[in-house]
DNA sequence: GCAATCTTCTAGATCGTTCTAGTCCGCTGT
DNA sequence: ACAGCGGACTAGAACGATCTAGAAGATTGC
């Protein structure tokens, strides 16, 4: 275990000064191209690495980007994996910091900010823009676009999600479509307000049941759905529903099956991130897919931008991933099996 | 946008030199109560917090724990929660990096190492003992237990796993229990040699399906089981199987499923890893359920004794989480019923 | 031929801590 | 009375990098 190189070994072997080994290791302008070379070669022999904590504590910038994150938060995962690359492509370096239920955002980005970040990406924020912006640093809300402009944001363009999911079900005939909306859940209020708007252009009424962003507010929508079904006659229900997310359209799906009712025959439904509960076998959800390189990108650049004294709000474009939870309305098809067939 | 407060800025408040301010601050002998009360008193006024960069710098030990972590490994993210107030509790703070398809472990553990994390935890190493020992700190394998001299481990004890989840279905009424085995994937020998063994004092012939980590994997294994359904006689057939894991339990539960069979009337199942899929209402597996405060607890420990030079295994008991795919066998249910009724 | 300029390089200060090696002071024991 | 001791405190070096200011040598301008 022996101990790491400095910039000392590497400018004792290179027979230059440590201020010139720092200048070619950062790549800055005042070193010719022989010793350049020199240099980079003495590094390489002695396996020297920087040391970030130095290097931090002295310069002003420290191009590391603190990342507070959902240690479960759908996409959360593949986000941070995104970054990575996207961050390294900009020559930042990330440290990340999870938040959860016994660690909220504050401590984590406290952390972050302890560690020496110049700039934190906060993935769905849950403080108010007051908060982030009180903070010391830039901040970036990923995930949840933002409009007060102390802050910057990267976020996936909801309308534009909304709209793919309702065009397709439009395009596979459906007319009378549904939205379960996410309560009081980050972003629901920007999907249900799109998903109006469609409805509005449609010359529908909205059709909108309250949910949630969990398994427990989708199986409520659809005990509410199958009340409705109940009372209702068939012409003015749903074949098709959008619903806010994947886990409450897992327990949307949930319910409906145990209560007999086809997918998709009898109802066509749209989850929304793609995660991976959504591809597996079991579940197949057509869902709006949000595109994490790009976010990633947008959001490191927001970062650097702010860092330079501009705020920037990128919307990101989704795309549909179509599974088999969606498909052709068959008129009438419930009616055949009658309304609560006791499957087993 | 003030700048932060410094040990130099809280030693002119305090009317005392920075040495002390820094002995008051770290805990550490040699200050008097009064002086220690009026430092701790103009630090809370300044709102002075040490600035982790230069104390990692100066200090040999750093008192910084590196978690290599996958971005959705099964049970990871509940670890690295745990992980947290495991390591403030004995002193240490926690930094994190993620590893996945796009980064590997040993690039992940490469930038804990330059922040100056002084032990490194990771979660499941897919690197080799010889690759992981070879890094200039100690390493700690968690979930997954060493026999390397050179490492220290803190793992579940998946003997008592395997055991729990047998004699759960023993208990239950169920005789021919069968495995479905996680194939290469880590863990998978220690729980399949767990499982004959557990075969072997009850006198009967193991009965293993091979299997694998993933829902496909699965899926695979069921497919087997109903070809050998075909074949058999229903005495011989299991009535009870022990999956890998949660993520390839769903896909067996899946493929059985759709093939008719009702669980648990015809089949029990028993997952592992108690993970967010199987508590969903949809799927509502059983499943051994590891602890991961524990785990973090014994993690944490190990990293502490190996900094002092001793190298420290632990295994930690699991507990089973019983849900609704596992009941009493009801014999010969499959034969009224025919073998294989095509539901809908 | 001499000053001005550019390029290349270096010495030394600096970031905010911790650590080492003291100083100062009051107390004790003989 | 004086060495010895332990508690409270401090000055200044150190950690490993970056940054500022400036020196040495080559090149250019007039």
């Amino acid at each position: 275990m022996t101990k790491r190189a400095t910039l000392a070994d590497v400018a004792a072997a290179a027979g230059v000064s440590r201020a010139l080994v720092s200048i070619v290791m950062r790549g800055a302008p005042g070193a010719s191209k022989v010793t350049r070379e020199r240099v980079l070669a003495a590094a390489a022999s002695l396996d020297y690495r920087p040391d970030t904590r130095a290097r931090l504590l002295r310069s002003a910038r420290s191009h590391l980007l603190g990342v507070v994150f959902d240690v479960d938060g759908p996409f959360h995962s593949e986000l941070v994996e995104a970054l990575y690359p996207a961050a390294a492509a900009r020559g930042f370096d990330v440290t990340l910091s999870a938040r959860g239920p016994r660690r909220d955002e504050s401590e984590a980005a406290r952390s972050l900010l302890d560690l020496g970040a110049e700039a934190l990406l906060v993935l769905a924020p849950d403080s108010t823009p007051e908060a982030l912006s009180a903070l010391p640093v830039p901040v970036v809300s990923v995930l949840q676009p933002q409009s007060d402009p102390r802050l910057s944001s990267a976020a996936t363009d909801d309308a534009a999600g909304i709209a793919l999911a309702v065009e397709h079900l439009r395009g596979l005939g459906h007319r009378r479509i549904a939205h379960v909306d996410g309560g009081r859940a980050v972003g629901s209020e920007a999907r249900r307000s799109a998903f109006a708007r469609l409805a509005a252009d449609d010359g529908a009424e909205p059709l909108v049941f309250p949910g949630g962003p969990s398994e427990t507010d989708g199986m409520g929508a659809a005990r509410t759905l199958l009340a409705l079904q109940a009372l209702s006659s068939p012409a003015e229900l749903p074949t098709g529903v959008v619903v806010f997310n994947d886990d409450a359209a897992l327990g949307f799906l949930h319910v409906l099956g145990t209560a007999g009712l086809d997918i998709p025959a009898d109802l066509s439904v749209v989850g929304y991130d793609d995660s991976r509960l959504a591809a597996l076998a079991h579940v197949s959800l057509t869902s709006v897919r949000q595109d994490p390189d790009a976010l990633a990108a947008a959001a490191v650049d927001a970062a650097a931008a702010a860092l330079d004294g501009r705020r920037a709000h990128t919307l990101v474009p989704p795309s549909l991933t179509v599974r088999s939870s969606t498909g052709r309305p068959t008129a009438g098809s419930r009616e055949t099996r009658g309304r609560h067939p006791s499957g087993s």
